[in-house]
DNA sequence: CAATATATTTAGAATTATTCTAAAAAGAGG
DNA sequence: CCTCTTTTTAGAATAATTCTAAATATATTG
């Protein structure tokens, strides 16, 4: 782990506010003012590889980053912003908590599908093992 | 409804494929030679708007759109190939079916935060209602 | 510690998906 | 038909992300 993948890691986890990489570079140029936007987008996709933070693709808004431990999201349609749910929340709080019915919900299941882990196991030693997207 | 308005949404609707902008383009040429990729985005966008078809942003790759019939999706994580699935698969069938163990899942609860309902509201009379993501 | 090998960073160009703009064309309603 | 509104077209513009090649840094081995 280099400085930088370090601070990353420590930045996002840290975030409970699932930054943009744009975000991600800021913060980290208050450490490093040197470092490139590029840096920042390796190391973020090295640690997603890695299954140490998550990725989030959300629709017309660049994608966030996040930390790993469990949770789910709450998305607003119209804007994109993002907040944190838990699944305690969900039993009828959520709604009056929030005072608003829920438009709906889009739930992704992650595997490996057959042809990817062929090609993992025969490629590279191996990756990941236990990350979320 | 305009006549590719109509064959968009006929070839979505047709299609268990998730297609992107550019496959849903090509599909569309076959009938409409000279449509240029703009108008495919304008009223895939429109039809998302309206609630009438659903748009899933997987990481990396394009957008896909779907049918709004309520399903859910495998991922994977690997190439980003999309199957469906339903909720009665997610009973233990999903994996022997599918031989493999989960990685993880993606949940998103889609709403309406108070400033988009707020704008919503005051802004143009409605639009949307009951979309999915 | 030096020498080599491997991995990371940098700078900037390149790519890709998507949106925007302005003008032309097509519908819709009277 | 005539006017008004909406959609399409062509192509430029934008924004996010990845790629490339050279330079650095880090790790490994003799």
């Amino acid at each position: 782990m280099t400085k930088y993948a370090r601070k990353i890691l420590e930045l996002v986890e840290a975030s409970r506010n699932h930054m943009t990489a744009e975000q991600i570079f800021d913060a980290l140029r208050e450490t490093y003012p040197t470092v490139v936007l590029a840096t920042v987008y390796n190391n973020l996709n090295r640690l997603w590889e890695e299954g140490r933070i998550r990725k989030l693709s959300v629709q017309g808004s660049p994608d966030r980053f996040d930390r790993i431990a469990r949770h789910d999201h709450l998305v607003c349609r119209g804007c994109g912003r993002l907040s944190d749910v838990t699944l305690e929340d969900l039993t009828g709080a959520l709604q009056r908590q929030m005072g608003v019915p829920l438009l709906g919900y889009d739930l992704k299941l992650l595997y490996l599908c057959e042809d990817c882990r062929r090609r993992r196991e025969a490629g590279r030693e191996t990756e990941d093992g236990e990350a979320l997207s």
